[in-house]
DNA sequence: CATGAATGAGGATTCATTCAT
DNA sequence: AATGAATGAATCCTCATTCAT
């Protein structure tokens, strides 16, 4: 019956779907989402302005679809780490988990923290990031207990606090972007930070 | 009626403009940049849409006017620094007084980071930014240095990361806002963070 | 305080009211709601698009205005039938009103006629047609009741239905139309309709 | 599979374009020509759509096949009217047939009449009409000649003005429609007008 | 014969900016 | 200095239509 096999546009679809989305987060993490048109999204992708409704039906709806599939990567974040014995190790390896993370989707977060700051361009962000992250920060304050932190919670939020910081520059600030002078130093310092026990 | 003076027409002048641009923050940091309309911004102020105009030549004019007058406050962080003699001190002072300003004036500092993430709509942000920012830097490394760190310079940008991850946190988290219950303890911890010597 | 008064603001904001309401229902009794354009109106009252969306805040606001707006009318069909004596010439008056506002504002009926057949473009339209006309076809029935009809209602649905076929004739069908040959004819062969006793 | 015969091709054709055909009338009739779209139609008449543009070169060419293949019914109302004597029972059959063909296809004159009001969404439609009917309107105005009517070319426009009035009734006022509490009422009175000579 | 991905012209709506008063 | 009516460029979104398969 059909022209093409279901298989051939599905594939044609999940193709399709994935530029789209690839590079409406180009744009939105460059020039913010308001900015960011939809006839510019569909030239730099090179396809027609109709065909990205042809996959989202709204603007808004493709900047939601992109948040919530980079929510997922969290997930892989925190594989294996509840085997490992040391606290410090956990953290480490989370810390450097993170970051690579963070460099691997550099776009991606850049948006987040877009987002973070104008949580009204998705009325669901603050609340989707708040269900999805709950566990994850479970997870750090029972590290920082097994580390021996009498306030567990309150470093479990300053060690977040200082992942923020380190990301937010490693995004925005050429000294401390992966080309800039300065990475690798304060990755390193970033890392250590819990290394030899408490970090104070 | 007798004809107002002068001097009363530049004062109604000086209190109209404070009056704008206050307004203009307050829904810039709130809505975002384009977000909010000059009209909601004249609405909310109780003038015409007119008189915005009358007073900035552009909506982006308006928002550089609120980023460059808020520059002026990083002065009055840095004074009567040099005459003390502890680095520590310097340093808890700082971060101190840091905080103190972010607080009393919580919405420059969101919009402050959101043309962090987004300096393309204010064209010159980040130029402008760095050229304000240099002299301080180099404070921060002189209090590093003498806190006799090997390189002071990764402490200085480890320690403004920190500051921004704060601050950031400070501003959007509710459990580290002002509000929240996690405040005063990050705040504590994040100033006792070089209280006793080195951080590392 | 203002460079004009609020008169003349509110002198200019009801003539231009006025100019867009009447263009825009010519418009849409002769195009059709869908095929009428905002910007043709604009064109055609010869002012910007913008400007329409100063007065009504969308077109479909538009149209609901034009509709409610002329319900109105119906009043006035009305006024001074009760002090009547005779049901024939209560009945012949109505007859002659309802045609004579129909021809004072034909495009307006067509438009009617349109949204009777389309009651989906106006969400609200069939439920507020009800609610403004019960009343009146409650008079139609005392009427017929009067006149010593069996089946008043009946009668009052049948003579509604006549009016109904007469309006839609005369906007439609060229031989009715108050230009055509037939007008005068048709009119005078209704308005006797029940000129001497019932009709049947 | 073996490879189907022309006839079966035939069929196939026949079948679908009529199930599109169909599909549409409702459609149209239901939501109106302009709000109605060929992938609704489509989606609905279980096909894609591009098979609509496969039988028909386009929206407007599919309403007016509607319209014309309804044209077709016309002439089934005359049939055997001229072997007729009687003049009354000419009317009363030609009634009697006029409803029971409106009600077998109410969409079909929903549609119809929302043409009348709107002749630009097919061109040709006023000009098609008048041809098809003309005859028709002869049949009746010699039908009110041999009852007498000393004007029965107006006799004949105020019979069909009923006829729209009651048949518009039927289709919109729910009071009116086949399922409604007047409808048989409404129909006899209707019949009923010329059943004892002239209706006046 | 049949499908649905793809296109792009067209239309509703918003909003910075201008300007007469 | 102040107002708000007016403009029109810009943008989101829809949908008839085409076409490769």
């Amino acid at each position: 019956m059909s022209p093409r096999t279901d298989e051939q546009y599905e594939a044609i679809r999940k193709e399709k779907r994935e530029l789209i989305l690839q590079t409406a987060l180009e744009m939105f993490a460059g020039e913010g989402y308001h900015a960011t048109t939809i006839n510019s999204i569909a030239v730099r992708a090179k396809i027609s302005k109709g065909l990205v409704y042809n996959y989202f039906s709204s603007k808004q709806e493709l900047l939601k679809e992109i948040i919530h599939s980079g929510f997922i990567n969290l997930v892989k974040l925190y594989e294996g780490i509840d085997s490992l014995a040391d606290p410090r190790e956990k953290i480490s390896i989370l810390s450097f988990r993170t970051i690579e993370m963070m460099l691997e989707n550099r776009e991606y977060w850049k948006l987040y923290f877009l987002l973070l700051m104008q949580p009204q361009i998705v009325e669901s962000f603050y609340e989707d990031l708040v269900k999805i992250s709950a566990p994850y920060i479970k997870t750090h304050v029972d590290i920082f207990r097994e580390m021996g932190y009498e306030d567990p919670e309150t470093e479990a939020l300053f060690y977040g606090m200082m992942l923020d910081g380190f990301s937010l520059n490693v995004l925005v600030n050429p000294l401390m972007s992966p080309e800039g002078p300065f990475f690798e130093k304060i990755k390193k310092r970033m890392l250590n930070s819990y290394k030899d026990g408490k970090n104070i």
